[in-house]
DNA sequence: AATATTTTTTAGACACGTCTAAATTTAATA
DNA sequence: TATTAAATTTAGACGTGTCTAAAAAATATT
């Protein structure tokens, strides 16, 4: 059995490791996880002993393929949890991290498939990120961060990468949801600040915001 | 905070003491939760301490006005989530239980006011249990014991005792679900066992069985 | 009433997940 | 390369919730 904190570390590792592809450090997983370097070093020897990661002192963690089943059975719950919060229960999409939160850790994987059912076997949740399958598959969306855009470029929101309150609920401000078309009107060099356009709807964004809009490449 | 643990203590104890009509022991407690009498006593100090519970040694336990509120959210969260699975992911009513014990913890008054929109506000669940309202409030039931009823006697099934899978799937084969009406064919003096019928389906039970199942008085 | 039985509590222990403070190792810098 | 700084781990502790075994209190029996 694998408790609900090995769970979020798992699914935490899976992140900040960008779904297997680096190592994870001590020190980015206690800020990720909000707890201190020596809780983690703790809890990756437990992980480490079960083969959720490989573990060498010093050098960090990686992800097992056992740990990532897990990892992705947690995220697929999660986002379908959010989908069915935006959905069906009326929440606004930057209200449903919390929430989802908690309901990831629920154990039923017949309430899942249910759910899933319910929802019309969703592929992406309400914030765009792909939601993986009952096998554990993700798909791995082309995208880009909207910064990187010159002016004068067209292209589809696709995703947001925070889940900030605050960011989420001044992206809704300004249009800015995933589906929805994205212009680069200009782009200021000294501060990589730029003015947008969303459904005619124009906003001027800081670099920091642009940083966090994934756009179709 | 309160905790997971703390909070089905006081569900239990809620439950065993009728709604905290009378005190309860430390080891029906202890059965009632699955744990040692020990492990009961450690937990009742602290509730105690939390002015959850009064708590007198070798005399146990009743709940107060403070424990009552917890409880009674804590069955409203229950009950609303099984009338989710039931009515709206297509779960049949003896596979929701478990499920809904680990639902009942989920955090967040308002998904559980949402939820409760969604599900057009409904004042029983799927075994027939009132569900409280958001103030703590709960329609008891003016029902009774089916093995009580003499042979002739005509009513309405109400609810449900016991949670038990085995006996919901067994009921569920004899038709005998809240709502539906039952007339008492033949009783058997000598063992308790009696002949009924439901919507025109006759079938024998056992004393057990009728007195798990609570008709209108 | 004295004794036996049942129930409950206490004492002491343990796994989990966390912490602080100190020690160790690695990386950076002079 | 020797020293300093940063990152990581170890050591020892704590709160929660649980346990077993033993002691204490209440109840039942003779």
């Amino acid at each position: 059995m694998i408790s609900l904190a090995e769970e979020n570390y798992l699914k935490s590792i899976y992140h900040l490791s960008e779904g297997g592809n680096k190592s994870v450090l001590t020190n980015e997983l206690a800020e990720a996880m909000n707890t201190k370097a020596a809780s983690v070093t703790d809890m990756i020897k437990k992980l480490s002993i079960k083969e959720f990661i490989s573990y060498e002192k010093y050098y960090g963690v990686n992800i097992t393929a056992k740990g990532k089943i897990v990892a992705l059975s947690v995220i697929r719950k999660h986002r379908l949890w959010e989908t069915f919060l935006v959905q069906k229960l009326g929440f606004s999409w930057d209200e449903v991290h919390e929430v989802a939160e908690q309901l990831e850790h629920i154990q039923s994987k017949r309430l899942i498939e249910k759910l899933d059912e319910f929802l019309g076997f969703p592929k992406v949740d309400p914030h765009g990120d792909p939601i993986p399958d009952n096998n554990g598959k993700i798909k791995t969306q082309q995208h880009v961060v909207l910064a990187t855009l010159k002016p004068g470029s067209d292209s589809i929101i696709v995703a947001v990468k925070d889940s900030d309150s605050q960011l989420l609920k001044y992206l809704d401000k300004i249009g800015a949801r995933p589906g929805k078309k994205i212009k680069v009107i200009e782009r200021e060099e000294y501060d990589g600040s730029m003015e947008i356009s969303i459904q005619g709807q124009r906003s001027f964004i800081s670099k920091e915001v642009s940083e966090n809009i994934l756009v179709t490449a």
